[in-house]
DNA sequence: CGCGGCTTTGATGTTCATCAAGTAAAGTGG
DNA sequence: CCACTTTACTTGATGAACATCAAAGCCGCG
């Protein structure tokens, strides 16, 4: 352990903010330390359903999805997430193994801790683990939430939702570029790729969207609003 | 504050053992002094959606459902919960308010501490927040599991999948009273009430289930794993 | 340039919700 | 405790919503 070598630099890093608000210079040190930076390109595995968990994962850049394999090219979606938004947190202090996969569906960058470390910490400082907490409760509703929403809508009701979840809640624009294809979307929301198609162009024909590739505009709020709350 | 006139019972319950097993005795003592027993009868609500969160629920006995209200005759029911099962931990930690209901279907007692009292031994006892943790990522993976479990199959796989959950993981019988109407599993599982009934009336006709009233026993389990599986 | 995955549209049949109507069971008040 | 009311359960008929199958164009990538 000889001085000097690290350049650590998580004092300014925004996970900090979001989660280490509570905690102490030493303890800081530690994860700095220790801590990994790796790459993902778009379309690898993050973590796999089933593999050992041994760290504490956070999303610095890009888009990842957690997902459960059911065939060769079948999941289901459990969410989407950006930086801010993922935290590997759901399951990591209750079983051994991952429960689903994170998958990058952009270039994405993973801030990865021993989990051995963070726990140790938990252990000593109550304000971090009650922040730990309390942001387990907050991604958890929330993805029961999401669930509740997505089960009681048709299935146009379903697309209104989605489009407006990406236009409101991700991209706070009118205008977006989708992040996911059409089959992640229906993976997300259990239907079929075609069906989520067919309701992009039904859509499309009424005049409340238009489509261009990957590029949507949301033409009609309030009647996108109107199907998603009726539907 | 005048002596001995606490009858504290908290050391033999069954909560302390899978909840507060890491707890100091001034903490336990605590938490005896200020909890309180409430009695619900079958059918009234203990927790209201849009409540204020006060207090650390845990059922002693009796049945719940924790459900969200649509209409005035249309609920989404989040799961069932027997004591042991039944700890009120989702939300508590991040929410002000409740996100869902909670009503009990059988008669049921509460035991009711102090949130307050709860959080403040949480910043004090690393051990006691790590068991928090590890207990509420349990209930939420458990949650979003079933969630997933029941919407990849079709309703006749739904309707396998529950009935060998209540024979598998709750009365360990191939015979036993369905805890539940009709409606109400309809509304776990997100279909019509007539399709419920329909399908159990299949199931019986098929020879796989035999039902009398809320009786139901399962005659051919391996028939039942099958539907739920490729339903 | 060709292959595989993504997208699109149409035709078809199945699954499921809705409506209707009746029976059984369970509360409720006199 | 019994008539009455309400809620739960059940079955059938019908049409709408949705999945499946098929076929073709498109795009990115090796």
């Amino acid at each position: 352990m000889n001085g000097e070598i690290n350049t650590c630099d998580c004092k300014g890093c925004e996970l900090k903010s979001l989660f280490f608000e509570n905690i102490e210079d030493k303890e800081l040190k530690d994860i700095c330390n220790t801590k990994k930076e790796v790459f993902y390109p778009k379309g690898t595995i993050i973590t796999n359903e089933g593999d050992e968990i041994k760290d504490f994962h956070y999303l610095k850049t890009g888009l990842v999805k957690l997902a459960k394999k059911l065939t060769e090219n079948k999941s289901q979606i459990i969410k989407f997430a950006r930086p801010l938004d993922f935290v590997s947190i759901l399951s990591i202090f209750s079983d051994k193994y991952y429960q689903y996969s994170v998958i990058a569906i952009e270039d994405s960058t993973i801030c990865s801790i021993d989990l051995n470390l963070i726990k140790n910490i938990a252990l000593q400082n109550g304000k971090f683990t009650l922040d730990l907490l309390k942001r387990m409760s907050q991604t958890s509703d929330d993805i029961i939430n999401t669930f509740l929403e997505i089960r009681r809508r048709n299935l146009r009701g379903r697309i209104a939702y989605v489009l407006l979840y990406f236009s409101s809640d991700i991209y706070n624009n009118n205008v977006f570029d989708l992040p996911v294809s059409r089959k992640e979307i229906a993976e997300l929301i259990e239907m079929t790729t075609e069906n989520v198609i067919r309701i992009f162009s039904e859509f499309r024909k009424d005049g409340i969207i238009s489509i261009n590739g990957k590029t949507i505009e949301i033409l009609n709020t309030e009647m996108l609003k109107k199907i998603s709350d009726l539907g």
